[in-house]
DNA sequence: TCTGGGGTCCTAGGACCC
DNA sequence: TCTGGGGTCCTAGGACCC
């Protein structure tokens, strides 16, 4: 099940006044945003998902627009999710507006999957968004089916079709296949899944990797996958936020600025998950297809932001000189793993009862911000060293502020 | 005037260890 | 006379997803 055009159809729930217009969520033209959703209404114009919001701006100049409200979408999900639960007994969301469920004949009901999922679309409509399903004998087949008649639609693949459904269709519909890979089956004169299917999987590896081979098997229709019930939440990689400025940033402090901003707002999340990291990474974009990151392992696990925001202005030297435009910059914490040995540290702060450290009141000081932000709004207070970046930066962090 | 932000996974080279 | 093999960890970059 796919929710049609989810962010802007809330919206347009949300507001009656936008029914039938074209509504698009994303960041503004002005700031270099793009776009995150298109109603349908915007859709005719040509406007679509990742175009430049000034590119779509030209194409639909009457097109009204929102940053989003994420919370707000959140809570519609949960009730769409509920819907599915109450349905089936097995159901695997693998995003905000994406879920698989297994409605095998006779696994857990005798009811016709078919009835199942129309009566899904009745009941997710009553809650004032629409959703397309497909039905199909594996993940790949469904998830694709879900696509074909979008919005609203129903598109079943009977068992034994999935072969003859999948073939006539471009490569690109299958996910795990974007642009790149689209490009080198391309070269190989790949174009469809039916062409992909007949390859030997053993080449496939050579080009694609460790991959290769479950490509093929999931053009042919044949992929065995199981619907998971419920993907472990705790299991996060890494956290990091990153910023693109509406100017580039070009000298040093403006850059400082810049890592403290987005390092304060990657502490924050990290203490309420309550994750400390080993790793730090700083990524820097200087222009649409250069970016660079660069990476350090910190003596012990770390969610402070004055410990981390350190070791990100330190690795700024290895990779801008001053003078370089910079458009992104971003601070991310990994290494959550700890099951490692505690490394050797030369430079003391032992982790016995730590008496008065400057690193203890740093984190207490991190606490209390926290508290703060989370009291008055997330600009009641800022480093006095982080206004320098005043004028360069977007609106950030404002959700379900109207745009214009 | 000119493409976001949050993630995951994979690859490949180098350092290092036994 | 002229450099093994297996493994882990770290780093950087890239593809991809929604």
């Amino acid at each position: 099940m796919d929710l049609d055009a989810f962010f802007a159809s809330v919206e347009q729930l949300d507001h009656p006044e936008w029914r039938g217009k074209p509504v698009i969520v994303g960041g503004s033209p002005k700031h270099r945003g793009v776009v995150s959703t298109a109603s349908y209404e915007a859709r005719t114009f040509g406007v679509h998902s990742a175009m430049p919001s000034w590119q779509a701006q030209r194409l639909c100049p009457q097109a009204i627009w929102t940053r989003g409200n994420h919370a707000r979408y959140r809570e519609m999900s949960n009730k769409v999710m509920q819907v599915l639960k109450d349905e089936t007994p097995l159901v695997e969301q693998v995003s905000i507006d994406e879920a698989f469920f297994d409605v095998s004949p006779g696994r857990f009901s005798k009811e016709n999957p078919i009835d199942i999922c129309r009566r899904i679309q009745r009941r997710v409509a009553s809650l004032g968004v629409t959703c397309s399903i497909g039905i199909g004998v594996n993940k790949t087949v469904a998830k694709i089916a879900s696509d074909r008649q979008k919005p609203r639609g129903l598109t079943i693949v009977l068992p034994g079709t999935e072969a003859s459904f999948l073939a006539p269709l471009p490569v690109r519909v299958m996910s795990g296949i974007g642009s790149a890979s689209e490009e080198r089956l391309s070269q190989l004169g790949i174009h469809t899944l039916g062409q992909l299917a007949q390859q030997d999987p053993e080449r496939m590896r050579a080009v694609f990797g460790v991959g290769g081979p479950r490509m093929v098997l999931r053009a042919q229709g044949a992929e065995q996958s199981r619907v998971k019930a419920y993907v472990e939440p705790d299991e996060v990689k890494s956290v990091s936020n990153e910023r693109t400025f509406a100017h580039d940033l070009t000298t040093r402090k403006e850059l400082e600025a810049a890592i403290g901003h987005v390092s304060a707002l990657t502490g924050t999340r990290l203490r309420k998950k309550g994750l400390k990291g080993h790793q730090v990474t700083l990524k820097l974009k200087f222009d649409i297809s250069h970016t660079h990151t660069a990476q350090r392992q910190l003596a012990r696990p770390t969610d402070d932001e004055h410990v981390f925001g350190a070791v990100a202005r330190e690795l700024l030297d290895g990779l801008w000189r001053e003078g370089t435009g910079v458009r992104l910059v971003g601070v991310g914490v990994s290494g959550f793993d700890d099951a490692r040995p505690q490394q050797l540290d030369l430079f003391g702060e032992s982790d016995g009862p730590a008496e008065e450290s400057p690193q203890r009141d740093l984190r207490a000081l991190s606490v209390a911000t926290d508290d703060i932000r989370q009291r008055f709004g997330a600009g009641a207070l800022t480093y006095g060293r982080d206004l320098r970046l005043h004028d360069a930066r977007p609106q950030d962090g404002v959700d379900g502020v109207d745009g214009h």
